[in-house]
DNA sequence: ATGTTTACAATCATTCATGTATGTTTGTAT
DNA sequence: ATACAAACATACATGAATGATTGTAAACAT
């Protein structure tokens, strides 16, 4: 037995992935550290050497990903675009198959979502999606405010309506994806949902 | 203090609202039988006198209500359809202005979908959420293969990815609008969503 | 070589929710 | 009036998870 540096290090990324794959199997609440710790290979003391209890594991869980709604449209605001829309319509598709390309993420994404309750009490959590979602959602209103001021904005939809609209579309896109463990293409559905709802919002040439 | 038959139908229901709500605030999980039954001026050998235990209250709680999943699309699937796609519009823009009308149905909607974990082991909330799913897309697949057929679903779109990107959607809707407290009108951009995603489905009369 | 700290394991005490068992009051049938 | 059952409240017993404490072997610094 020894314990090096690079052990500790090892250990934790073992506790790490064992949270990460009982979590998800049994939910945060349901997943007791004893499980975990089980899992993992080693005792709760070592869980508790690592972490001060469960809620920093599942912290440490979650700043090993970024989310989707973090990624989407990054950057690229401040300076003006001549087809807002379309920058939408590409950065979601990536953003989609980024997502469907990184294993880890999509669990971790899918401890988020589906493993953890949104409560009031809102939890790290429930409180870094829920500022995530607000802030791709403020993204979106500029970006198509942009496609509204330059008149490409078609008539039926509203600046909040539509980046409402989108967000809903690519959050339930994901929640389904991983709720049904990924039964069906997320790219395929993606990509054409992507277009086709950009493509209503695209006034067209008259 | 009366115990006629009426008196313990009240108490049963003032559990049941109490549940509603502490489940709402804490999560199903976080909320002990203890809280439920001193919200509701009662103590728990009252609970355990009606349900047999946590997740009974839960299921009773549950059978209030009508999914939005269970009701799109209801019946009308056996004869054929001049317009599957209409259909669904139609339908569908219904289900999301009943669902908006009823804050019952709304609050153990968010319990069920929010309050919830969706582990692998499956609590018969999950598992009825991931029942009506199924069946709704597989009701949507009908329809939109219906439409096919007529030669009236956009080339860009196959039967199952538009069914599942309607579903995506629609899912999305609800949840983001539960998740942000209602913070925008279900009805504005749901219909304006639904009108556009069928529009997109609809093949262009060349 | 030795002391000190690291990285855990093992043990223990406490809390907390649950389930059950029992007590008590009131309605109701006879 | 009496007996019984309904509708709870109260008390208790249990187990599970937690957090804290202690023990300890190995690594590392001196």
């Amino acid at each position: 037995m020894r314990r090096t540096k690079e052990d500790a290090a090892k250990t934790r990324e073992e506790v790490l992935a064992a949270a990460a794959a009982v979590f998800y199997e049994h939910g945060v609440s349901g997943s007791s550290l004893e499980k975990i710790a089980s899992r993992a290979g080693v005792t709760r003391g070592a869980i508790y050497w690592h972490f001060k209890d469960k809620a920093e594991v599942l912290t440490a869980l979650h700043s090993e990903i970024r989310l989707p709604q973090e990624t989407i449209v990054d950057g690229a605001l401040e300076h003006g675009h001549d087809d807002p829309l379309g920058l939408i319509e590409e950065q979601s598709i990536g953003v989609v198959q980024l997502l469907a390309d990184d294993e880890h993420q999509q669990r971790i994404f899918a401890i988020m979502i589906l493993g953890c309750e949104f409560t009031e009490i809102r939890s790290d959590a429930a409180q870094r999606i829920i500022t995530a979602n607000a802030e791709m959602y403020e993204k979106l209103k500029k970006l198509i405010d942009m496609a509204d001021r330059q008149g490409t904005l078609a008539s039926c939809w509203t600046v909040d309506t539509a980046a409402r609209a989108f967000q809903c579309s690519m959050n339930g896109l994901f929640g389904e994806w991983l709720r049904t463990n990924k039964s069906f293409s997320v790219v395929d559905v993606g990509e054409r949902l992507v277009r086709s709802l950009i493509g209503s919002m695209r006034r067209q040439a008259a």
